[in-house]
DNA sequence: TCTGGGGTCCTAGGACCC
DNA sequence: TCTGGGGTCCTAGGACCC
């Protein structure tokens, strides 16, 4: 190494205030208490302070599908995401299956209620959390439906509030009780006015940067408030377990315990050289959050980069089946990139071996395109190398994504009455100009693509006029590195 | 345990070009 | 033709997240 400015710049705790404005940042990060069920409670009140368990590819009735949320009732039994509603049902019966006259029913008093999953509502609540945020910052990234990063900076500060005995301590995470900032008063109007118009609970965390914030956030839940006010972030991160750093999971988790390192505090000390050459450069990047230090910007979110549909099945060989199985995926990725305004230019399959072996192909055209026809024809033609595999589920992907020709009016993507959007085909008012390539999608998806202007190698440079989606991308993948 | 569905980012190797 | 290096695109898979 011979670069003359310094390694990594390691800002000790508490000592980067002064000069390095970042340390000044005020983010918050929003998270909805197990969203799906305070959503179902939300319709049916008779819900609440019930076990409630919120199945995907649930049927009432029967035991398929998979655990999609719990609440924190069903959860103190064991009840967690992802666990199949047959092991929930073990763990916690159905109180519709609850029968006074049978001896075998379960006693109603230790029985949940299970609901299917019921996304377009959720989303419609999610909408009127997002309204909140819209009124509460001006940068925002939703990271999900139930989960987004507030930059407000702009709307608050880390400066300490007159103390008022009357008021509630701060949190317990929130360090030395003075502590008591204009941001954790901010961040508290925030989660009641979520509570107030949506109707649903929230858990915040708030802290100089996005890392400390979401970590904060998932300290207290539920209904949480957690600050970590700017010096305080190393202290607070440290005793926790590296699987509570974004971004640690348990492949991850293993390796570094390999390496003796078990805390936060120890990833922040740990040789980032040596977790380098474990983990790549993710290794560096999880130190230096786990440290406290995390430069990214809260930048909004993207447009999306894939759309995909997979289901599961049960474990066949029969090729009729898993052609029938990716003509429907098939369809339905391509009626709701249609539907997003979007181009596709490549097309995948996913084929799942038991127990659990991913194989995934993937083939690009010459240029973007929105063919259904050609979605079918392509994912089937990857399919056929499967056709004597044993697959227990099937998926379809387009990717390499094109909204050349939409606007963000579609970027919600709640737009139900969208069945005719052609209307904005063509109309050009983008103001895209010379160089940009543009794609015919003439009448209905067309799938002729041309080069307008430039050859594909010299339109790089003369980017000037290049549209949104490089900006889009851009910020999207460097966030991390910022 | 017989693991649901929709995403993101990163990495590694090969093809191809200059 | 060989050698070398750099860059980009594509594919496949892995890890992770909600």
């Amino acid at each position: 190494m011979t670069g003359g400015t310094p390694v990594a710049g390691e800002t000790l705790p508490g000592a980067g205030g002064g000069d390095d404005d970042a340390a000044d940042r005020v983010v918050c990060h929003v998270d909805m208490d197990c969203f799906y069920a305070s959503c179902e409670r939300l319709r049916h009140p008779d819900l609440a302070g019930e076990p409630v368990v919120v199945g995907m590819g649930y049927e009432p009735g029967e035991s398929i599908g998979a655990v999609a949320t719990a609440s924190y009732e069903a959860r103190e039994v064991g009840v967690e995401s992802a666990m199949p509603i047959s092991e929930a049902l073990e763990l916690l019966p159905r109180r519709a299956d609850a029968d006074p006259d049978d001896p075998d029913a379960p006693d109603p008093a230790e029985a949940g209620r299970y609901v299917p999953v019921d996304l377009d509502f959720y989303e419609d609540v999610a909408g009127e959390v997002k309204d909140v945020l819209r009124d509460c910052a001006d940068t925002r990234r939703e990271v999900s439906i139930d989960e987004a990063y507030l930059d407000v900076t702009d709307r608050t500060a880390w400066t300490v509030a007159g103390e008022d005995p009357a008021d509630p301590p701060p949190s317990a995470a929130a360090g030395p009780a003075e502590a008591r900032t204009l941001a954790e008063g901010y961040a508290r109007h925030v989660k009641d006015r979520i509570e107030r118009e949506a109707g649903v609970p929230a858990s915040v965390g708030v802290a100089p940067n996005m890392s400390a914030a979401k970590v904060a956030s998932d300290a207290d839940k539920p209904d949480g408030l957690v600050v970590v006010p700017p010096g305080s972030v190393a202290e607070f991160l440290a005793p926790l377990p590296t699987a509570d750093v974004h971004g640690v999971g348990p492949v991850t988790e293993e390796t570094l315990a390999d390496f003796g390192v078990e805390t936060a505090g120890d990833l922040a000390a740990a040789d980032r050289d040596r977790l380098a050459e474990a983990l790549g450069e993710r290794g560096p990047e999880l130190s230096r959050r786990a440290a406290g230090d995390d430069d990214r910007e809260v930048t909004p979110t993207g447009l999306p980069k894939s759309l995909s549909r997979e289901s599961a099945l049960p474990t066949t060989a029969d090729e009729g089946t898993k052609r029938e199985t990716v003509s429907a995926l098939a369809a339905d990725v391509a009626r709701r990139a249609r539907e997003r305004g979007c181009l596709y230019r490549t097309i995948g399959i996913k084929a799942v071996e038991p127990p659990f072996d991913v194989n995934t192909r993937a083939r690009s055209l010459p240029g973007p395109v929105d063919d259904p026809d050609l979605v079918e024809e392509v994912a089937l033609d990857l399919l056929a190398e499967f056709d004597e595999t044993r697959v227990r589920k099937l998926g379809v992907r387009v990717s390499n994504l094109d909204f050349a020709e939409t606007d963000q009016a579609t970027l919600g993507g709640f737009d139900a009455g969208d069945g005719r959007g052609d209307g904005d085909r063509g109309a050009g008012d983008d103001a895209r100009g010379s160089g940009a390539r543009t794609v015919a999608t003439d009448g209905d998806g067309g799938k002729l693509t041309d080069w307008v202007g430039g050859e594909p190698g010299s339109e790089d440079d003369s980017a000037a006029g290049d549209d949104e989606r490089r900006t889009a991308d851009g910020q999207a993948s460097l966030g991390d590195w910022s």
